[in-house]
DNA sequence: TCAAAAGTGTTAGATTTACACCCATGA
DNA sequence: TCATGGGTGTAAATCTAACACTTTTGA
């Protein structure tokens, strides 16, 4: 049946996924208790194996339907973990995914049913094996990333407040910004758009609402590499 | 003997290296013709099988080991390549590395034994499966870093001029710069060490050999993430 | 003597940072 | 009426980019 490279040993893959919401302010990742020896009852991410029918992408886009029940999550590759004994079952090599996905968008039921919850990303407990590198690394990235390109939407709702905008940034970069300077360069983004709605649940006065506008920004020159 | 994950189905891992060297100005990479069906004959990177006993990055030491003769290469994973069909021979899910090397360190002789050259970066060929992707993400992926990191002493000898330093930063990012300015923020650099030495092989004049010290950027606190 | 690469400062413009007060409203 | 979060502009400092001529020396 195989006809090529029969002398070389196969390995188990596995996709591992660095789960982001965003709650209270507070940056989270969804993590549970490990359901499988070895190992079983420690703290770990969500993952799965990877089938032979589909990609390391597919694999980690069902692995994230099969948790959440959520489609086209955004989602990017952290990199390939493989030290030998990372596994104390049997050699696996796990691919980590980072996904970003908004917290009211995941049915709290079937979060439940899965035995996941929310931790803030400054307070993960120890994991099992290397998923707390995988976090770090995760983080890192998505840091990277935010300065660069507009991701915060995939972590708020479709409306947003500009101070939950800059939350959501502070609690990724790690530090505080100012406001008026936050706000200046918020400005110059044209697929962030104002609407006229007016949140009054955060505050007396009322805040105006904006939406990312997807399309506005794909033709902005300034994001073509 | 397998005790846990069963019922898992297992795939074969290999690694490539995207491997960079710089020379007459240009940013080179080693690629050869594939010696291996599927795909005999056409362009393709290094690469090897993981065996089940060694790590992600020991494989690709010791792949890059088996090509160069080299040890402790400078070496980075580039991420997990995993479509289905990306090898026609069977699944085979790839991790790709970029390494940095210095061409004169690499005897002329093996090169040609095992039948690999440089070829231009922007010249690269069609080549095997996914395999020009690796090397554009490779690329991009190690533009970003001369940005923030001293990799060019990777690819340079011991001893270089600013000239040389600036030719090869204008190769990795792709656009000239301003000879006064680059100088500028050399200068500021307190790891790039002015020596006594003079080139005299590519100038009438001769021009000052730099190098890099090690010792000293590992004690910039600037560099402490 | 001249071609070829080395070496060297200044200035304008752009970007980034720091900073403080008024507004609207519901409790 | 007051506590709470929303909203706004300016000036200093820093960083970046543009720019041209002199030096040395081997051929």
């Amino acid at each position: 049946m195989t006809m090529f490279y029969q002398e070389f040993q196969k390995v188990l893959l596995s996709v591992d996924c660095i789960i982001f919401g965003f709650d209270n302010n507070k940056l989270k990742i969804l993590i549970g208790r490990r359901q499988m020896d070895p190992g079983r009852g420690e703290w770990s991410l969500y993952g799965g194996f990877v089938r032979n029918d589909e990609s390391l992408d597919d694999a980690a886009a069902r692995t994230l339907y099969e948790l959440t029940g959520l489609h086209k999550i955004y989602m990017r590759q952290v990199g390939a973990f493989g030290s030998v004994d990372r596994d104390p079952g049997e050699r696996v090599v796990s691919v980590a995914y980072y996904a970003l996905i908004n917290v009211k968008d995941y049915d709290d039921r079937l979060r439940q049913e899965h035995g996941v919850e929310w931790v803030e990303a400054d307070k993960v407990p120890a994991m099992f094996s290397d998923h707390n590198e995988m976090v770090s690394k995760a983080r890192q990235l998505m840091k990277e990333k935010i300065k660069t390109r507009p991701i915060s939407f995939q972590l708020l709702p479709p409306l947003f407040t500009l101070t939950q905008l800059q939350r959501l940034y502070e609690a990724v970069v790690g530090e505080e910004v100012d406001k008026r300077n936050f706000r200046k360069r918020i400005k110059d983004m044209d697929y962030i758009e104002k609407t006229e709605l007016i949140d009054k649940t955060h505050s007396k006065r009322g805040a105006a609402l904006y939406r990312f506008n997807k399309k506005t920004y794909d033709e902005d020159p300034t994001f073509k590499l």
